[in-house]
RNA sequence: GGGCCGGUAGCUCAGUUGGUUAGAGCGCACCCCUGAUAAGGGUGAGGUCGGAGGUUCAAAUCCUCCUCGGCCCA
C-alpha cells in the first residue's frame, strides 16, 4: 500500500475576491462616491432615452429636521419602483421635491428670533420670509445628504422645491386659473382667534389650561311652537362663555333627547314661609313660578343651580339660605285636568319649529329677531340643559348647523376682541365695552349678566365652573372661536367655466359632447369620477380616499400668515373679485422674477394696469393653504420645460395612508378643477412604521430607530432589505430582532453570490453549441423562468415583498439546498474540460446574470459590487449592474410534476438516513447504501442519477414501500470522496478522478 | 367619541369562491461536513389562526360583540 497522496490541489475549489463578511457601512460610501463620480443618473438617463417612460411623482416631505425612518421607508420604496421600472427597460426619471412653505418653519424662525427678543411684528415681512426660505433651504440640503446615503436613483442635482420662484409662480398662476373660473368664494368660518396677538391661530398652536369661568342659565322664552303647552314658557340654556349671548342667533336640541316642561316652584323644607322675602323676590327672580323647557335628564342639575341662585339672591334674609327649587313637570296646569307627568314630555324632534325670543329683543333689530329651534346631533345631555344655544360666529357646530338653517354669522367681534361699534348690545357707546376674554366682562357682576338679570333673563350665574380652556401658545392668554372671511373653493358647484376639454360621461356618447364645449360637472363630481377611474394599490385605498372626498366641505384655501404663496386677488368691497388674465399675467411673471415678495402693496397700480381704478380694490393678504402649495406640484414638476423628462400626468403617486386626507386630495382636487382629471393614473400607499411591539414610534417613548444609525452600523442595503421584505401595505415594525433576522436573510443572499462568484471564477463561456445540456440544468432553468415570469408579476403589481421573498426562497431552497449541492461534486472534480461541468457553468452563470438583476434594484451597493467582483474591467469603463435590462431568460420548459416527485422522494431518503447519522451508523450521506420503493421513482431516471441527485453512495430500487438506508461497503475515492465499488481501498481514486488527475499529472 | 384598516409559529410572510392533520423562509435545538468554512447540508420542536358567541355537515376564512394596535377626524 503506497503512501496515500493529498488531492486537495487537484480539486477546483470556488475562488473569488467577494468576501463573505459585507463590511457594509463601510463599503457602500466608497460604492456612492464612484456613482456620483460616473454620473450614473445622467448615465441611465442616456441609456433609456427614447424608451417608454414611466414617471413616479414625488411627494414632498417637510424641509424640517432629520430624515427619521418613515422617510426611508417612503424613499426606498420608490426608489424600488423607479428601479425596478428600469429594469423592466423603461425610461424612469425620479425629480425629488420638498415641501417648503408653512407655519412649522415659521414658528422656529420666530422661536429663534424669541431668542434673541426680537418681536415679529417689528420685522419686515420680507426678512421674515427670507428666514423662513434659509430655513428650508437648510433642511433641504440636509435631508438631501441624509436620503443620498441610501442609495437612492434621482436627480438629486435638481430637485424641486415649492419655494422656488418658478414654483411659486405657477402656484399663483394655477391659482388665477381658480380664479379666472370663478372657481373661489369669499366666505367665513370660526376659526381659532387670540384677541391678544390679533392673530387666527393653528389647533397647534393652543395649548388647553385648566380655568374657572362664570357659567349661566338664560331664559329664552317661547313664542312659537306646535305644542301649544310650549307658548309663553322658557327654554333653558347654560353657556360658560357669557359674551357669546350677544350674539345668540337659535337654539339648538337634541332629536332624540326627551325634554320636558317643568314649573318652577320654591319651597322650605321646614314648611313655613317668609311673605316679606317672597315679596322681594318678586322683584330679584320674577321668573319664579314660570314654565321651563329643559332635558328630563338635567332637571335636577338645573334645580341645583337655581336653588343656590336663589339663595344667594338675598344674603341678609336667613329664611331663603334654606330654600330650594323644585322642577316638577306641570301636571296640575289651570286649564287642563288629570294630565299625566308623560304629556310633558317631549322628544327633541317634537320640537321642530318651536321658536324663541332673546332675553334682550327690547333692543330691536337683531335682538329683535326670532331665535328658531334646529336639531343638532351634537347636543348630548352630558350637562347643561340640552339645549344649547347658537353663536354662529363663535362654535363650529353653531356655524354648521346655522348656516344649513340660512343663518349667517355677524363678525359683531372685532380682532381685539371688542364688539364692534354699531353693535346694539355692548357696542361702542357702551363705556361697560371690553374684549370678550376680559374675566370681569363675563362675571355674574359684569355688564352681560347685569343687563340679562335686568331683562328677567339669567336664571343663575356663578363664577365658578372648571375646565379645560385653549389658551394661546405664546400669549398664554385665552383664545376664542371667532368667525373671520376666508377664501374657499366650492366643492358642489357647477364649474362652468373650466379650462379643460369636456370629458363626457359614459353613455352619453360624442352627440352630447358636441353641444356642452365645457364640463358642467361640480368638483366633487369630478373628482369621484376620477377616484373609480384611477388604480389604487392597495384597493381598499379608494374607499378610503372616495369617503373623504364624499363628504369633505368646501375646500378653504386662506391661511393669515407670512410664510407661504399669497392669495394674488383684487378684491371689491362686496366680496367680489378681479377676473382679469392680463392683471394676473403680470402677477405671475413677478413671482416668477421675485418670488412670493412681489405680493407687494407698493405694486398695486402697477399690477393692475391701466384699465382698473386702485381705489376700487384691495389686495389680500391671505396666503394659501400649504396643501394648495403640494397639490400644484404635479403642475410645476411634470409640465413645463424645467425637467423636460418628466410628463404629465404621473403614472403613479406613492406616499403614506394619511395622504388620502392630503397630497393624493390636494392633487387630485386641484387637477380636477383645472384639468378635469387626477394629475396620476395609479396610487400606491404604505403603511407606518411601528415599533418591534407594534407601537407607534416616539422620541418621548424612546422606542424609535435612527435610519442614519442602522445605516452607520450595518449599512443601506440592510434597511433597504427590511423596507422590502415587510408588507408595506400594512403598518408593519422595525426592531433589532427583525433587523438581526434581515441581516440574516442578506448573509444568506450575499453567499449565494459569492458562490456564484467563486464557481464562475474564469468562466468564459466555453460550452460548445452540441454539449448536452443534463435534465437536472434544464429543470433548474425550467424554475428560473417560472420565477422570472412571477418577479416580473410582482413588479408590475408594486408587491415588493413577495418579489423579495420570492428571491431569497430560491436562492435558498432552489439553489442553496439543492441545485448547488448536487452540483458541487462536478464543479470539484470533473475535468475542466467536461461537457457536463461546463453544462453546470453556463446555467449558473445565466443564474448569475438574472439574480444579479433581480436583486440590483434591492440590496443596490452590494448588487454592484458583485458585478464589479465579475467585471472589474466594466467598473474601470464606467459600468454598473444599474445600466442594465432586465434579464432575458430562456425559456425552458420541464416536466415539473415528474421533478417534484423527485424532489418529494430525495426528502424521504434524506428523512430516513437521519436515524443512521444519530446513531453513528454513518457520518455522511455520501457513506448510504439507499433502497427506494420502485414505485416512487418518477420515470426515467437511472440509478446512477438518483445517487447523484440524493447524494448518496448507491441507489437501487426495491419492491417495499419502505425507504431503507444502510452502510456502504465501498471505499471511499480519495479525491471526490464519494464511495464507490470501483475504488478499491480508501483513498484511492475511482474513474472519474483517476482520469482528471493523470490527465493534471501529465500537463504538470 | 366617530370613520376606516389591521391582529396566522420567536421573526418576516403565504393561506385561492368556507372543505383532509394551517404552510414557507429565516431563527432556534440537535446532527453531519470541514474542499462555499464567522460558510454549506440534514432532521426536529414551535400555532386553541387576538378573545367570546353565532351561522354551517364543515370557519383562519362568513356574521355579532369585545379587546389590542394604527391612520384620519372630532
Amino acid at each position: 500500500m503506497t503512501e496515500k497522496r493529498d488531492y486537495r490541489d487537484t480539486v477546483f475549489l470556488p475562488k473569488t475576491d467577494f468576501p463573505m463578511k459585507a463590511g457594509l457601512p463601510q463599503k457602500e460610501p466608497g460604492i456612492l462616491a464612484r456613482w456620483q463620480e460616473i454620473g450614473l443618473y445622467a448615465k441611465l438617463r442616456e441609456e433609456r432615452a427614447g424608451r417608454e417612460t414611466f414617471i413616479l411623482h414625488d411627494g414632498p416631505p417637510y424641509a424640517n429636521g432629520d430624515m427619521h425612518i418613515g422617510h426611508a421607508l417612503n424613499r426606498i420604496l420608490k426608489d424600488m419602483v423607479v428601479r425596478s421600472q428600469t429594469l423592466l427597460g423603461k425610461d424612469a426619471p425620479f425629480v425629488p421635491g420638498w415641501d417648503c412653505h408653512g407655519l412649522p418653519i415659521e414658528w422656529k424662525v420666530e422661536e429663534q428670533y424669541r431668542k434673541k427678543k426680537r418681536n415679529k411684528n417689528e420685522v419686515d415681512p420680507k426678512e421674515f420670509r427670507a428666514e423662513c426660505r434659509a430655513y428650508a433651504q437648510h433642511w433641504v440640503d440636509t435631508q438631501r445628504e441624509q436620503l443620498k446615503r441610501l442609495g437612492l436613483m434621482a436627480d438629486f442635482d435638481n430637485p424641486y422645491l415649492t419655494m422656488q420662484f418658478e414654483s411659486e409662480a405657477t402656484i399663483v398662476a394655477e391659482l388665477m386659473k381658480f380664479v379666472e373660473a370663478g372657481n373661489l368664494y369669499r366666505g367665513s368660518k370660526p376659526v381659532m382667534w387670540s384677541p391678544v396677538e390679533e392673530t387666527a391661530l393653528a389647533e397647534a398652536e393652543v395649548e388647553y389650561e385648566d380655568i374657572t369661568s362664570t357659567q349661566i342659565d338664560v331664559a329664552f322664552e317661547i313664542v312659537e311652537s306646535p305644542i301649544k303647552e310650549l307658548v309663553g314658557a322658557h327654554a333653558v340654556i347654560w353657556t360658560t362663555t357669557p359674551w357669546t349671548i350677544p350674539v345668540n342667533q337659535a337654539l339648538a336640541y337634541g332629536p332624540d333627547v326627551e325634554y320636558v316642561l317643568c314649573r318652577t316652584s320654591l319651597y322650605h323644607p321646614s314648611g313655613g314661609y317668609d311673605q316679606a322675602a317672597l315679596d322681594k323676590l318678586d322683584g330679584l327672580a320674577p321668573w319664579l313660578g314660570g314654565e321651563f323647557l329643559v332635558a328630563r335628564e338635567l332637571r335636577e342639575s338645573l334645580s341645583k343651580r337655581l336653588t343656590s341662585a336663589i339663595r344667594k339672591l338675598s344674603p341678609d334674609i336667613e329664611w331663603l339660605s334654606g330654600v330650594e327649587i323644585e322642577l316638577e313637570p306641570s301636571t296640575q296646569r289651570a286649564d287642563e285636568s288629570f294630565r299625566q307627568e308623560a304629556d310633558y314630555i317631549f322628544k327633541g324632534s317634537e320640537l321642530a319649529g318651536t321658536v324663541a325670543r332673546h332675553p334682550m329683543h327690547h333692543l330691536g333689530g337683531f335682538y329683535a329677531k326670532p331665535r328658531p329651534f334646529l336639531p343638532g346631533d351634537f347636543v348630548t345631555t352630558d350637562s347643561g340643559t340640552g339645549l344649547v344655544h347658537m353663536a354662529p360666529d363663535h362654535g363650529e357646530d353653531d356655524f354648521d348647523l346655522c348656516r344649513a338653517n340660512g343663518i349667517e354669522p355677524q363678525f359683531a367681534v372685532m380682532d381685539d376682541g371688542r364688539y364692534r361699534d354699531d353693535w346694539p348690545w355692548l357696542g361702542g357707546d357702551d363705556e361697560r365695552r371690553r374684549s370678550v376674554i376680559n374675566k370681569p366682562f363675563n362675571s355674574p357682576e359684569g355688564p352681560i349678566c347685569s343687563d340679562l338679570r335686568d331683562a328677567g333673563g339669567l336664571l343663575s350665574a356663578s363664577e365658578d365652573y372648571a375646565h379645560s380652556y385653549p389658551h394661546s401658545w405664546r400669549s398664554k392668554a385665552k383664545v376664542i372661536y371667532r368667525c373671520t372671511p376666508q377664501w374657499f373653493v366650492p366643492m358642489d358647484k357647477p364649474m362652468n367655466v373650466g379650462d379643460f376639454d369636456v370629458a363626457v360621461p359614459e353613455g352619453f356618447g360624442a352627440a352630447v359632447a358636441l353641444f356642452t364645449s365645457k364640463d358642467h360637472s361640480t368638483l366633487r363630481e369630478i373628482a369621484m369620477r376620477e377616484i373609480e377611474r384611477v388604480k389604487f394599490y392597495p384597493e381598499k385605498g379608494r374607499r378610503r380616499i372616495g369617503s373623504m372626498v364624499e363628504g369633505r366641505p368646501d375646500w378653504v384655501l386662506s391661511r393669515q400668515r407670512a410664510w407661504g404663496v399669497p392669495i394674488t386677488l383684487f378684491v371689491r368691497p362686496d366680496g367680489t373679485y378681479l377676473q382679469d388674465s392680463e392683471v394676473n399675467a403680470r402677477v405671475v411673471t413677478a413671482v416668477r422674477e421675485e418670488g412670493v415678495d412681489a405680493w407687494d402693496v407698493a405694486r398695486k397700480a402697477e399690477f393692475l394696469g391701466p384699465n382698473h381704478n386702485p381705489d376700487h380694490f384691495e389686495m389680500v393678504t391671505d396666503i394659501l393653504d400649504v396643501w394648495f402649495d403640494s397639490g400644484c406640484t404635479h403642475a410645476f414638476t411634470l409640465e413645463g420645460d424645467r425637467w423636460p423628462d418628466q410628463r404629465w400626468p404621473a403614472d403613479l403617486y406613492l406616499e403614506g395612508s394619511d395622504q388620502h386626507r392630503g397630497w393624493f386630495q390636494s392633487s387630485l382636487l386641484e387637477s380636477s378643477a383645472t384639468r378635469g382629471r387626477a394629475p396620476y393614473d395609479a396610487v400606491l400607499t404604505h403603511g407606518f412604521t411601528m415599533d418591534s411591539k407594534g407601537k407607534k414610534m416616539s422620541k418621548s417613548l424612546g422606542n424609535t430607530i435612527d435610519p442614519l444609525k442602522v445605516m452607520e452600523q450595518t449599512g443601506a442595503d440592510i434597511i433597504r432589505l427590511w423596507a422590502l421584505s415587510v408588507d408595506f401595505t400594512e403598518d408593519h415594525r422595525i426592531g433589532d430582532e427583525i433587523l438581526k433576522g434581515v441581516g440574516d436573510q442578506y448573509r444568506k443572499l450575499r453567499n449565494t453570490f459569492r458562490y456564484m462568484l467563486g464557481a464562475l471564477d474564469g468562466y468564459i463561456g466555453d460550452m460548445s453549441d452540441n454539449t448536452e445540456i443534463p435534465e437536472l440544468e434544464v429543470y433548474i432553468l425550467s424554475l428560473l423562468a417560472d420565477l422570472d415570469a412571477k418577479m416580473r408579476k410582482a413588479v408590475e403589481e408594486y408587491d415588493y415583498n413577495t418579489y423579495t421573498r420570492l428571491l431569497i426562497d430560491f436562492c435558498n431552497e432552489d439553489l442553496s439546498a439543492f441545485f448547488f449541492d448536487i452540483r458541487k461534486d462536478r464543479l470539484y472534480c470533473d475535468a475542466p474540460d467536461a461537457g457536463a461541468r461546463k453544462a453546470y457553468r453556463a446555467v449558473l452563470d445565466i443564474l448569475f446574470h438574472a439574480l444579479v438583476r433581480y436583486a440590483a434594484p434591492v440590496i443596490v451597493f452590494t448588487a454592484e459590487e458583485v458585478w464589479q467582483t465579475r467585471y472589474p474591467e466594466d467598473g474601470e469603463q464606467g459600468g454598473s449592474v444599474h445600466l442594465l435590462d432586465w434579464p432575458s431568460i430562456p425559456q425552458v420548459a420541464a416536466d415539473n410534476a415528474r421533478w417534484d416527485a423527485l424532489r418529494a422522494l430525495r426528502e424521504r431518503v434524506t428523512e430516513a438516513i437521519e436515524p443512521l447519522r444519530r446513531d453513528k451508523t454513518i457520518r455522511s450521506g455520501l457513506e448510504a447504501t439507499v433502497v427506494v420503493p420502485a414505485a416512487a421513482v418518477p420515470e426515467g431516471f437511472t440509478d446512477e442519477q438518483l445517487a447523484e441527485l440524493f447524494i448518496t453512495a448507491s441507489v437501487t430500487r426495491g419492491d417495499s414501500d419502505e425507504v431503507t438506508v444502510t452502510r456502504t461497503t465501498d471505499h471511499k475515492c480519495g479525491r471526490c470522496w464519494r464511495l464507490l465499488p470501483e475504488v478499491t481501498e480508501d483513498g484511492a481514486l475511482c474513474g472519474r478522478c483517476e482520469e482528471v488527475v493523470s490527465e493534471m499529472d501529465a500537463a504538470a
